[in-house]
RNA sequence: GGGCCGGUAGAUCAGUCUGGAAGAUCGCCUCCUUGGCAUGGAGGAGGGCGCGAGUUCAAAUCUCGCCCGGUCCA
């Protein structure tokens, strides 16, 4: 690539290729430049010298962009939700162009439009720790795009239109051309690659070009940051225009916090009050705003030096200022920004209906909140934080009204988190108590407070000096989390073994009600066969495989496994196998394939059922369908009460009553999308080309590959059997279906029924019942104590002793009775000084002695019982002021004496 | 999905390592002190030690399996 991205609107256009003094990349630039106009090459030059003539807020700079591509035949396209979905190997939504993958880079399917203009609001958690304090890192931003699918049939657009487009809307916007730099940075991410164009002014990279026209292959002939790549039959414009980049260099505020979210800074800091220090402190935000542009410093760990070398320079420019006075003045403005930018991802995700969890995306919600409510105390405003997010969501809701509809939501969702860990905090300051009573906090325990009761460090040492003591954080510390949490992943990779033989056709899916059929064998090994046609459904989509017989030439085969292995179906079978290219007549087990299909249609009715009660929160977590019972995960914040789970059940039955069509549909990808939005996919990222589209008209569309029954009413009933928590913010549901579900409910009867009988009473009764005994059980319990307890006072009084030395030794063997009531003896006797007692008794078969003295008595029972008793094969032990142990019955008074002869 | 921590009186927790009589502090009840309250003093009630198996003469304590809660990491 000696001439580099070398296109014709370059040389047309008066562009140059230079290269940068400092670090000798390659770029493009109309005027003469010595560097790249990169960080760290140069140096914010917008800060007080705004890019463009005209202030933009963030609503005009997206309405610019999405119109001025609009005007140059693009089609604009609804934004994805934040929470990609649609995807298995990514939580959140992290670029506009995530939004088509992989279904459409990789070719299986369509965009829904080409070219078209988007503006993303993504999600980036990489970078937390700089938020807030470099002046430009935010956890939410938009990626405003315009993207362009080339293939062989198709060709769109590419490099040279794409780079033009972009000089022609900075420049529209009154940017002067001459300030804009393109610099050469090839681009490598997810499997794909390509030659990229930065493009920068006034030292912010304000957008990046990317071609996309590699795919990663280790055999591939060109090689990018070294990986090997292979060029694709398709290429990809990937554009990512930065919105609040645009926006901040149109008004040079010192940070970018300032210029996108101009109400929410303002509310905060009032609130905050930090109004006059946010005034005052105008140079020093900027000065670090620009010297953080420059340098790449790990903000968790190397924040001490960054903030020495802001020190530095503002001191020689005339600042008088120590690290103390610096720190204390920027430090509660970075931590406004943080919150600022924090609410407003919090409002994106819980606004796309996250569920706060511990696991998945869920969990880094959670993250987020908590961090978030740490700031806030931080800066003096602990309960900021639902404001804060209204506020967001008050300001967003033109642009995005689905902020506004899912307002209560949202706020449900933040608050209820904020009490969480509010309770998380109340527990890690007790348990910060406990441990500095109990010999203070090594390095080790603060690394358990934190992995498993979620107290950050920071968090601890705040504690700690509530109780008047000061820890040390030790440097890197997250360093040492991610040590301890080292190798408890293994990777199983498995392996996709390939059958050589044509595609089975699935044919359940023309008729699902068909339960016999035709066929030929095209493949066979030791138990399996594959066949050209196959009405058996291979388990998968959680439901499991068909089972029934195959018969051909007098022949019948029970088929006994069903799997999908590619495009293959491979059918396991008991006893003979038929050969390749016999013709078979397949035969399914009707009552099983119909409970199974039952069980699904059920499954898709539960989930529309419980997202109309619940909300539209509610999605498909997980779900397993078997013969007698099904079970459906769904996500969800609070525990399903009787309630609930009984409105959802009647809900259900009601939809089968009301006797909807089940009715199924391929559609492409676009198709599919457009029409029933992405709720479609509750069962996860669809795996092939054509999305199949389980239908109950008015009630719920699902992306599905199972089987179904023809209508709601065939379902015939549904029983809720039990709900389970099964992860922080998801709830299981299992339930049966038809038959299975009055078979439930018979099983529940017969128990009701035992239970009553058991209790002698009518099945009204029994919980009453039940009460009354366990309260009765209790009474009487306590009442035996004390008479226990009493006769034991009363027979101690009675009891005769002899004294050897100073001891009293009181012996005697109780024969037949409780170990209650002898333990409370032998406490009544050794309660006063000098005594000793040796006591026997039984409890049916077994023997047992105490042995126990008065606290006064400096004899070790212990020892001494052990030794009486292994004289007589028995064992026992115990400490110096009680003892027990075991032997035969007969030999009970041979130990007690014994036991006389050794204090003796 | 994996790791770690926890479940003992109404509440908060000791006791678990090293098995041997179920504890503390608040709260609750009764009585005494005071004109009444705060308080102070005396006494008392309240425990299937999460559940189930096992080991043992003996399990809150050891082993295994479940259930519930918390938390960190992907």
């Amino acid at each position: 690539m000696s001439e580099g991205i070398s296109l014709n609107f370059f040389h047309e256009s008066g562009f140059t290729r230079q290269t940068c003094a400092k670090c000798k990349c390659s770029f493009w630039s109309i005027v003469e430049r010595e560097l790249c106009g990169d960080a760290p090459c140069v140096e914010y030059s917008f800060i007080g010298d705004p890019l463009f003539p005209k202030p933009m807020n963030l609503d005009e700079a997206r309405e610019a962009f999405l119109t001025f591509f609009e005007k140059h035949n693009h089609t604009r396209v609804d934004r994805a939700p934040v929470v990609a979905r649609w995807r298995n190997d990514i939580y959140l939504s992290i670029a506009s162009i995530a939004v088509f993958q992989p279904h459409v880079t990789s070719g299986s399917s369509n965009p829904p439009a080409n070219p078209l203009t988007i503006s993303q609001p993504c999600i980036r958690l990489n970078d937390l720790e700089s938020v807030g304090r470099s002046g430009r890192h935010l956890t939410t931003f938009e990626m405003m795009a315009h993207h362009a699918f080339n293939n062989e049939k198709e060709k769109i657009y590419w490099q040279n239109k794409t780079v033009s487009y972009c000089q022609e809307f900075y420049t529209g916007l009154g940017l002067d051309g001459s300030k804009i730099t393109y610099k050469e940075n090839p681009w490598v991410g997810g499997g794909n690659g390509g030659e990229a164009l930065e493009v920068l002014a006034g030292g912010l990279e304000l957008a990046t070009l990317v071609f996309m026209d590699l795919e990663e292959d280790p055999e591939g002939d060109i090689e990018l940051k070294g990986i090997k790549f292979k060029r694709m039959p398709r290429s990809i414009v990937d554009t990512g225009y930065g919105l609040e980049r645009l926006v901040w260099a149109s008004q040079g505020t010192p940070t970018i916090y300032e210029a996108v979210f101009p109400e929410a800074v303002s509310f905060l800091t009032k609130k905050a009050n930090l109004e006059e220090k946010l005034d005052t402190s105008g140079t020093l935000i900027s000065e670090n705003a620009k010297l953080c542009g420059v340098l790449s410093v790990d903000y968790g760990s190397d924040l001490t030096k960054l903030r020495k070398l802001v020190l530095d320079r503002l001191n020689s420019q005339g600042h008088n200022l120590t690290l103390s006075d610096f720190t204390s003045t920027i430090e509660p403005l970075e931590k406004l920004f943080a919150i600022v930018d924090h609410s407003r991802a919090l409002a994106f995700m819980f606004g796309d209906g996250i569920v706060p969890s511990n696991v998945k995306a869920g969990y880094l919600a959670r993250m987020v909140l908590r961090r978030t409510v740490l700031l806030s105390k931080d800066i003096g405003v602990p309960d900021i934080l639902p404001e804060m997010v209204q506020n967001h969501i008050d300001n967003f809701s033109l642009t995005y009204p689905e902020l506004k509809s899912n307002e209560s939501h949202i706020l449900d969702m933040v608050n209820l988190e904020i009490e969480r860990f509010t309770q998380t905090l109340e527990r890690g300051r007790r348990a910060v108590k406990r441990a500095l009573d109990s010999g203070g906090i090594t390095q080790d325990k603060l690394l358990e407070l934190y992995d498993s009761q979620g107290l950050p460090p920071s968090v601890v040492s705040d504690f700690s000096e509530e109780q008047g003591h000061s820890i040390e954080v030790p440097d890197g510390f997250l360093a040492m989390v991610a040590d301890r949490h080292q190798g408890e992943t293994k990777n199983k990779k498995k392996s996709e073994t390939n059958i050589a033989c044509e595609p089975t056709k699935l044919a359940f899916y023309d008729d699902m009600e068909k339960r016999e059929f035709k066929a030929n064998v095209t493949y066979s090994d030791k138990s399996s066969i594959s066949l050209d046609t196959t009405l058996f459904y291979p388990e998968g989509g959680g439901q499991l495989c068909d089972a029934g017989f195959l018969e051909w030439n007098g022949n019948k085969s029970k088929v006994i496994d069903v799997k999908k292995v590619g495009d293959v179906v491979l059918h396991k079978i008991e006893g003979k196998l038929p050969p390749i290219g016999t013709q078979i007549v397949g035969l399914i087990d009707d009552e099983r394939r119909s409970n199974l299909s039952r069980h699904h249609t059920a499954t898709h009715l539960l989930g529309a059922a419980a997202r109309e009660i619940l909300g539209s929160h509610i999605w498909q977590a997980g779900a397993s369908k078997s013969i007698d019972r099904a079970r459906l995960d769904i996500t969800h914040h609070r525990r399903l009460t009787r309630e609930v789970i009984d409105s959802i059940e009647s809900k259900v039955n009601t939809i089968i009553l009301e006797d909807y069509a089940v009715t199924t549909k391929f559609h492409t990808r676009e198709e599919a999308d457009r029409k029933y939005g992405n709720t479609l996919y509750q069962g996860g990222a669809p795996k092939y080309k054509d999305v199949r589209v389980v239908e109950i008209p008015n009630v719920d569309a699902q992306a599905c590959a199972g089987t179904h029954v023809s209508s709601t009413s065939k379902v015939e009933a549904v029983k809720v059997l039990r709900t389970e928590r099964i992860q922080d913010g998801v709830e299981r549901i299992e339930f049966s279906a038809g038959p299975a579900a009055v078979k439930a409910a018979q099983r529940e009867r017969v128990l009701l029924e035992k239970t009553a009988e058991e209790l002698g009473v009518p099945i009204e009764q029994a919980p009453s019942a039940a009460q009354k005994f366990v309260k009765e059980w209790k009474d009487l319990r306590s009442k035996v104590s004390s008479l226990e307890k009493e006769l034991a006072s009363f027979k101690s009084s009675n009891l005769e002793y002899e004294k050897i030395g100073s001891i009293n030794f009181y012996m005697d063997n109780l024969g037949e009775t409780d170990s209650g009531e002898v333990q409370k003896l032998v406490r009544k006797i050794t309660s006063s000084a000098d005594n000793l007692a040796a006591i026997g008794f039984s409890t049916g078969s077994k023997a047992s002695v105490i042995l126990a003295s008065s606290n006064s008595l400096s004899i070790n029972c212990g020892s001494i019982l052990k030794k009486a008793l292994s004289s007589v094969g028995g064992s026992g032990g115990g400490k110096e002021l009680y003892a027990q142990g075991a032997c035969s019955v007969n030999d009970i008074s041979l130990v007690l004496s014994k036991i006389k002869e050794l204090i003796a």
